[in-house]
DNA sequence: TATTGTTATACTCTATAACTATA
DNA sequence: TATAGTTATAGAGTATAACAATA
């Protein structure tokens, strides 16, 4: 066995952030799993459902810190499965927004409560004045940070 | 563009989670290859030398909270590169002891200080205060977890 | 029987470069 | 010239299963 109160490692931000988010995302990878989603997919779902006009495919890989390029793979899953579709801009030829069908719908709304529930099992151990604290304080690295 | 403040996503921990710890990964990443380390790399010898006695393989999976059969291929690097060695245990024929070598701590020492430069930049954005509740609350999800 | 280390495999994630069509 | 989307590729991360040696 091994004391975790002598490793540097037990302080170190950086894996700190590496360990919680690979706990979390199993998770919710499991929970998603069981609708047919896969973490990705589901937060390419989320983002399409919650902006009624659609979104381009490069605000989504902003947004999810994403190259385009793989937003494409994501996007090209779920309209075959039916859950977006790609509708062309009407102001610019270019580009192509993502919207979320009614079938997108109808998955998103159960999986993403399986994945809150499975994921506030996990952060049970924090208060929710606490999981509050977590929360802004990464927000604020995520949105602070360029790119 | 798109307004943050509209979307799920934004307040959702498992995103944000993932967001800044691949935030964070990315900078910890740059400053390591620098001296030769991936992330992977950096954690397992910094684990090796913070215990000197050395430290089964089964306990650094444990503690990274990977599986051993990807603690084998690292170690291998480590080990072909010179920078930690397996001796075997004194107290348990199966079990090999990973060390870090006298090369692998002159190697750790300025890497842990460069990988700690670019994150501490990345998140000046909190205050000290603040980064230290983040650390504990991180801390209390990682041990709180089980496997 | 269970555990330590190992090999093997497959899938996902991440990073990059290059191309097309439009702006 | 620059941008939106796309295709392709390679390396790294992650998850499993199975095996030999040892406990």
């Amino acid at each position: 066995m091994v004391d975790h109160n002598e490793l540097s490692l037990t302080r170190d931000v950086g894996f700190l952030l590496s360990r919680a988010s690979g706990l979390v995302a199993r998770q919710a990878h499991a929970a998603l799993g069981e609708h047919g989603l896969r973490v990705r997919q589901y937060s390419v779902l989320s983002l399409a459902a919650d902006i009624s006009d659609g979104i381009s495919q490069r605000d989504l890989a902003a947004v999810l810190g994403l190259d385009p390029s793989q937003v494409v793979l994501l996007v090209d899953e779920l309209a075959a499965a039916g859950l977006v579709e790609r509708r062309p801009s009407p102001t610019d030829r270019r580009a192509r927004l993502v919207v979320a069908t009614e079938s997108g719908r109808k998955v998103l709304r159960p999986a993403a409560k399986a994945a809150d529930r499975r994921v506030q099992e996990q952060l049970r151990v924090l208060s929710d004045d606490e999981q509050e604290t977590l929360t802004g304080l990464l927000a604020r690295i995520v949105t602070s940070s360029p790119e």
